[in-house]
DNA sequence: CTATAATACTAATTAGATTAGGAAAATGGC
DNA sequence: GCCATTTTCCTAATCTAATTAGTATTATAG
């Protein structure tokens, strides 16, 4: 049986490719190893379990999102750049379903590994707010309202769960409107 | 064999607090059926599959949360309302993680059942907004702006997401506060 | 050119969902 | 109260997918 040359990062970047064409839940051994060519015991020399590549494609969607908002919000600032690292993030989301599902499933602060993917997109996080003209405690906060807003407006979109016709893209672009409005009403008061 | 006296509706409530109590996952045809006192072939007189079960789950917790919504916008109206029925999914989200969380990962415009389930809810919310001096338009994208927030910072929380430990109930007053602002500043310009 | 490690295989085991077929309990009509 | 029907439950069997065990083959280091 010739080798088919694989390694730990083709193992998770098929498994990701499954997961984005048909949903987290299409991401079996067996489908896994099926779209590899190879059988689905000798998985188990990339990966520990099928919980573990799960677990891997979640880190692997969260170093894509840092490397995506990184970009984004490069050479903007201010509340330009929290504009732009939002819409990358959601662009990341629309693209990679499954990915991004993935990402969220299993976002918990379990573990050193998982924190240290975040941790970097959190500094370009809070660097971006400590643009913004807000106490240091209230960036603590809004990132939480930022992320909560995101996060589940993303998976909403992705679960065709908006059901009437009115656009999408202007949900999110008010959205972020008000979002923003509503920081800059708090630092007035 | 003595009959169980089962109907299904105790069926669904029995995986509710399966799901509430050991997460999602921990619903299976066999666990559920143990802590039934049954057999799980059994099960199969009450749910067609696991998959329709957690279908049901969701369902049941779409109800329960419009239920509480309902009642905790009752005699309250503008934004006082929008934040009373806000604290409510919450709450709800906070107190029932399991069902939440399959309210969530099932919510899709599918079919006519989850439609009409979900059909209520909205309801509400639309008479909400009415009292908020928002047009129309945009009362549409605004309600998807608080369901894109509410799911994803409750999911959040469920998840343990938040990492420091600054109070995340302040986190959530404050959001509110924020989209509430946000809305308001919308409407003047 | 060999020793070792890495990669892949087949065969077997396990857990859980589901199906098939049958027995016992409840129910409705008389 | 009694029978026919339906409902509820059971055991046995099947199927799929994960996982483990054990082995062969290919690569690689020296």
């Amino acid at each position: 049986m010739a080798k088919a040359g694989l390694d730990k990062s083709a193992v998770i970047a098929k498994a990701a490719e499954l997961a984005n064409s048909g949903g987290l839940d299409a991401v079996t051994l067996k489908s896994l190893a099926e779209a590899l060519g190879i059988q689905s015991p000798s998985l188990y020399n990339y990966v520990g379990s099928l919980a573990e590549l799960k677990r891997e494609l979640m880190l692997y969607g969260w170093r894509q999102l840092e490397e995506r908002m990184l970009r984004a919000s490069a050479g903007v600032s201010g509340y330009d750049a929290l504009r732009e690292m939002s819409r990358a993030f959601y662009k990341y989301a629309r693209e990679n379903k499954g990915v991004f599902d993935a990402a969220l499933r299993y976002n918990k602060f379990a573990d050193g590994e998982a924190m240290a993917v975040t941790a970097g997109l959190f500094d370009v996080v809070y660097r971006i707010f400590e643009g913004l003209n807000i106490s240091r405690e209230n960036a603590e906060h809004l990132i939480r309202t930022m992320r909560g807003f995101l996060e589940g407006f993303s998976l909403l979109v992705n679960n065709d769960a908006f059901g009437n016709p009115v656009s999408v893209e202007k949900s999110f672009e008010l959205s972020l409107d008000v979002l923003i409005e509503g920081m800059k009403a708090l630092e007035e008061k």
